[in-house]
DNA sequence: ACAGGTGTTTACATCGATGTAAATCTCATG
DNA sequence: CATGAGATTTACATCGATGTAAACACCTGT
């Protein structure tokens, strides 16, 4: 087989002009049966392909779109790949991964367009990236934001409420009689993300119930993974008077803590309960299966989809949106379903 | 901010012919002190980023290459693309990531390079390809191939030697006294891949033992997911004469069997052994924790990216090569660890 | 002062596709 | 049968970067 066919290529084949076969391809609506007939074939003869630089060249356009997350071994962010890829594909785009190890500058480097250039948009799902750091963007580049809203009415954004949603879990707790609810991966003071709108849904769900805050209950832990989870659940076990629940902020922690309490002989659901976040597929298959909040990602991957297109059709079209996905506490047996 | 500086911005800015800075961008030797300094400070005076499309059009190089995998949310995938991200990054590349939800056309289309033209070379793990499929491949866009070597003489490979490892994992088993080991996800007749290899493995190591071979222990599956594992763990389980052994060929099914076994009322390790593959970081937390074999993902990361980069830098370079990495069977409590 | 060499810089064409605008064709109408 | 509207097709320039080859600069030795 010789080099790869151009445009140039199949219009000799079909006897056109290289402008009609890309008229054919790009579905120009003013071209005769006959002609695009011929070419069609032509393009199956010669087994044509564009060529995406050439077209980006061109026209600044890919028909690709980048999804950033910090860690793809979290299931959470794997989990929610497949549904955004499954969105874009119905959508006719491809998706193109990029993982940022939860490292600032690779989340700019993004942001900024250098390891993204071959992309239409991004949907970006932050975990170090500070408010600043989006205000000084490339306002070429599309983006929507998942997660945490960092900066108001910079850029689309799309997310579950978190503080509803840690107060639904946290009042699942109080119902069942838990009274010292810890809370792993909880926010610390001058903290912005997420974590800040869990734990604020739990004090309220305290307050609600009028039980007192505990400031030495919410746990800050280094990154959100199995072993993080492990090793706050056994520094509180450890104390004068344990908790009687841990709410952990995802599932990695949640299942990390199940595994400490396991050797620390504590018995899940009957001793404490544990709560996680994320409703990844490990936590259904658990022993004790975990009761987790499950944040709607169809929901979640067809809603960034969407304003992400709307954005690249028209980059000055209407005002910034921010839409806020469904979630539900599923009950399993490590508090007592 | 006006439009994204080109180039020639640069050139102008600098005083110099666009050429030139593209020599000082590309470290050409011959570019006097002076002359580098003066474009360095206009790159940076304008923020200048090279626009890959344009340079690939010329060059055909865009310093980027794909890993393609079946599906992320398998964690031995997403851990496996973590190696990769870090090691093509130690050796100043881009990772694109792109799964193909272990669909044959997905597999094929990055093959032929539909989806990866932005693709320097592509690191295929693939799962549904079939051998011809390998063959008919654009010979253009070079391939490191992992797990299974579908087609000898076609590509470059990495991967571990499965059959060795299947038979130390089965040698831990008896030696542990098991009899009755079945095998989840084990190869039927006529399949090729990896399940194939090990159970090859499987079946060497209970005849090095003297023991007969039941083809009824061996049960394959449809995919390699937890509730393919449990499923199937159930099903053994009812048997007249359950096995007293799981060889289960991945983590993600050995997890799933185990959370089956807890369902049944059965003890991991004192009713039956349980064992996996791959080494997943849920396995080190799961309760009992799962012995399992370990291939050397960092080892196979590098060689991978190693092997790719040589051929993307001389694509006729030498023979092709197959690199063996190790593995090593690490016991835990599953198997009374 | 000049040939010849090394080192540095530049003009120009080119990679592949497509927007613009103009050329050409078709057909109904007067 | 001429005319014009609309449909179809094409020539040409262009997106941004870089390979080629030639031009230019500087230095050495005679």
């Amino acid at each position: 087989m010789a080099a790869r066919p151009r445009l140039k290529d199949v219009a000799e084949y079909a006897g056109v002009s290289p402008k009609t076969v890309s008229n054919v391809i790009n579905d120009f609506e003013h071209v005769s049966e006959q002609t695009r007939a011929a070419v069609r074939e032509a393009i199956d003869a010669l087994g044509y392909r564009v060529n995406i630089a050439g077209r980006q060249l061109r026209q600044g356009r890919t028909g690709m779109i980048t999804l950033v997350v910090p860690e793809l071994d979290v299931a959470y962010f794997s989990e929610l790949a497949k549904h955004v890829m499954a969105e874009a594909d119905r959508r006719g785009r491809t998706v193109l991964l990029h993982q940022t190890g939860a490292v600032r500058q690779r989340e700019l480097a993004a942001l900024r367009g250098f390891d993204t250039q071959f992309s239409d948009g991004l949907i970006l799902s932050p975990l170090a990236l500070l408010p600043h750091d989006l205000a000084t963007r490339d306002r070429r580049l599309p983006v929507v934001l998942l997660g945490e809203r960092s900066v108001e009415g910079s850029t689309d954004h799309v997310g579950i409420d978190n503080t509803r949603a840690a107060r639904d879990a946290t009042e699942h707790l109080l119902a069942r009689g838990r009274r010292r609810i810890a809370v792993i991966g909880g926010a610390v003071r001058g903290r912005q993300g997420t974590d800040r709108l869990r734990t604020d849904g739990y004090r309220e769900a305290l307050k609600a119930a009028g039980l007192p805050f505990d400031a030495g209950l919410v746990v800050p832990v280094e990154a959100y993974h199995w072993q993080d989870g492990a090793r706050a659940a056994t520094a509180l076990m450890e104390r004068a008077t344990p908790p009687d629940a841990l709410l952990c902020l995802n599932d990695h922690m949640a299942l990390g803590a199940l595994r400490a309490l396991h050797e620390l002989g504590r018995s899940v659901p009957d001793d404490l309960d544990v709560v996680g976040f994320d409703d990844i597929e490990a936590s259904r298959f658990s022993v004790p299966s975990l009761t987790t909040v499950a944040p709607d990602k169809q929901e979640i991957a067809r809603a960034a989809v969407s304003l992400l297109l709307e954005r690249i059709d028209d980059p000055d079209g209407g005002p910034l949106q921010d839409h806020v996905a469904g979630h539900q506490v599923i009950v399993r047996e490590s508090s007592g379903g």
